[in-house]
RNA sequence: GCUCCCUUCGUCUAUCGGUUAGGACGCGAGAUUUUCAUUCUUGAAAGAGGGGUUCGACUCCCCUAGGGAGCGCCA
């Protein structure tokens, strides 16, 4: 089979010989910073990790903030758990983000004969050399150092010895020789200058006993050829910028500045797991978050700029600069994105929100979600709750898709008729989807208990004298309603509530919901003087 | 164990030695209201602990405690 030598065909050619700058509206774009190239650089997980959707946005913003690339890598060099649709979910998730990438996706695998070009290079100028140790006599060696109490690190005794010397048929790894004394030194943007005694970092394999190269080896040489200026990432790899950096210095290459970005915590401060609700991307698309409210709200998240909560993108693309992250490690907050996320639902015009509304339908399963067990501390997820009240309420329907035929049965000018109600009580576009379930419920309606308990014999003659007035109203339209049930009202004497909620009730089936008179005036006439029927019947 | 990093309201953060330590989310109270929301007003809420340096420390230095990351022929 043939091995792609990136993942997906785009506007430019390869990213390694494309040598225009992307496309940036000159307004958003500051004074150029020396021709500006980042990268993004996941390994095929299965998903975008929401750790590294930020780490992404970071990139991006402070690419396209100083006009300058954004490009991506696929850190695929372990076989043994890489597949295409791991690497498509990723794209997916950075496109739904709205985060664009220039050129095409390069596969790091796809390059191990230029890595393997460079580690022959560098033991040709006696900047590496073999090592036949085999695994079990370094693990050997580190579980004595470990009960030593000395820093696990593997000296290997080939760094000084001959070839010759050899063990027959064993086949080699390549290893840095990396300098014993000093220390090396990485200027990092964010951690600042931080130094590592050369004596605690080990010659680091370069080239494994089948010649493939590892990791650090090919970041290294993919970073020098790409052209990247500037290596944004999660400072777990800080580390590994240490050996990295004597990989430069053995070959010469100017090293890229860096900024080792902080990690994401869960709410209770551990690392981010299933447990906590959501981990990629597809989860939050799930949720019914808006990319530009999650954008906002990962921004935040170790980046600040004085009291700004609320940022346009172009104000960001402004004001981003990764000397401004903080280095401490901060926590998901779902409360905060919700806060966001409602804003800028209210911010969104209606006929966008059915739009995106229905991108996010196609891709849900109901029971899938039903079936979702996370940990019970965990908050609630939106997509769950969805998927719970389309069971009771319209049971019929089984997945995303169903739903949405059924909206586009019902008539998407009902739904774009009672967004502007559902927009301003809803923090996700799933809690717009839950609300506006009424249209699409079956009928004759499960009342659950709140509303059942709404629906007494004095809410019956209520909605039975209701009824008759409502066959008769000349304008059907929620302001028209309105007036006639607060007339009705004033001549019994009853409080409106007394009234709207049981209408509420038979209605929606449901204690809350949007305006009555809202719901009444899309059901329209019929349909609703149906459900009240159901009702009082 | 070793190396490195972190520590301001519950959470995200502001503060470039001098502030009544500010904002946002969340929470409490109130107003609006047909439910729920939205919106508005308002309240409570923080410098981990201990030493220095300084006229003055959240801010600089040291120690302690707590937390995190790394220590692979994984990325």
């Amino acid at each position: 089979m043939r091995q792609a030598a990136c993942y997906e065909q785009r506007r430019h050619s390869s990213i390694l010989n494309t040598t225009e700058g992307p496309m940036t509206e000159a307004s958003t774009t500051r004074a150029p910073k020396s021709d500006v190239v980042v990268r993004f650089a996941p390994s095929p997980t299965g998903y975008l990790h929401i750790g590294g959707a930020r780490t992404a946005l970071f990139n991006w913003l402070y690419a396209r903030g100083h006009g300058g690339k954004f490009l991506l890598r696929i850190e695929d060099t372990d076989r043994e758990r890489n597949n295409d649709d791991a690497v498509a979910a990723i794209l997916d998730g950075l496109r739904w983000l709205e985060l664009d990438w220039d050129g095409d996706a390069v596969s790091q695998f796809a390059r191990a004969d230029r890595h393997r070009e460079i580690a022959n290079d560098m033991l040709a100028r006696g900047a590496a050399y073999h090592c036949y140790c085999s695994p079990a006599e370094i693990e050997a060696a580190r579980d004595l150092a470990k009960a030593e109490g000395r820093p696990q690190i593997f000296l290997s005794p080939w760094r000084d010895r001959d070839r010759s010397e050899a063990p027959a048929g064993v086949k080699p790894t390549v290893r840095l020789k990396a300098p014993r004394d000093g220390e090396t030194r990485v200027a990092d943007h964010v951690q600042g200058d931080v130094t590592f005694p050369n004596k605690d970092l080990d010659d680091l394999i370069i080239l494994r006993s089948d010649g493939n190269p590892t990791y650090n080896l090919a970041v290294v040489v993919d970073d020098h050829d790409m052209g990247v200026t500037h290596v944004i990432r999660g400072v777990d790899h800080l580390t590994n910028t240490a050996r990295q950096t004597q990989i430069y210095q053995a070959m010469a290459w100017t090293v890229p500045a860096f900024a080792h970005v902080p990690l994401i915590h869960g709410a209770d401060g551990a690392k981010l797991s299933k447990r906590h609700g959501a981990q990629g991307v597809e989860d939050y698309r799930s949720m019914g978050y808006l990319p530009i409210a999650l954008r906002n709200y990962l921004v935040r998240l170790g980046w600040s700029h004085g009291d700004d909560e609320i940022m346009s993108n172009d104000q960001l693309l402004q004001w981003f600069d990764i000397d401004d992250i903080n280095k401490s490690a901060s926590r998901f907050d779902f409360k905060k994105l919700d806060d966001l996320n409602g804003h800028y639902i209210r911010l969104t015009n209606d006929a966008e929100l059915v739009t995106r509304i229905g991108d996010m339908l196609a891709h849900l399963n109901f029971a899938e979600l039903r079936a979702l067990a996370v940990d019970a501390k965990a908050p609630a997820r939106a997509d769950v709750a969805l998927a719970n009240e389309v069971a009771n309420l319209a049971p019929g329907l089984r997945d995303g898709p169903a739903l949405k035929a059924r909206l586009a049965d019902v008539g998407d000018d009902k739904l774009l008729a009672a967004m502007p109600a559902l927009k301003e009580r809803a923090k996700t576009l799933a809690e717009l989807v839950t609300g506006a379930l009424f249209l699409v419920a079956e009928t004759p309606l499960r009342l659950d208990d709140k509303a059942a308990k709404l629906i007494d014999d004095e809410a019956k003659a209520t909605l039975d004298a209701i009824a008759v007035r409502f066959e008769t109203v000349a304008e059907w339209t929620a302001a028209a309603l309105e007036t006639d049930v607060r007339t009705y009202a004033e001549q019994t004497g009853a409080k409106l509530g007394k009234v709207a909620q049981p209408l509420r009730a038979a209605l929606t089936g449901r204690a809350v919901s949007p305006p009555v008179f809202t719901v009444l005036e899309v059901l329209g006439r019929a349909e609703s003087l149906k459900r009240i029927g159901d009702i009082t019947r």
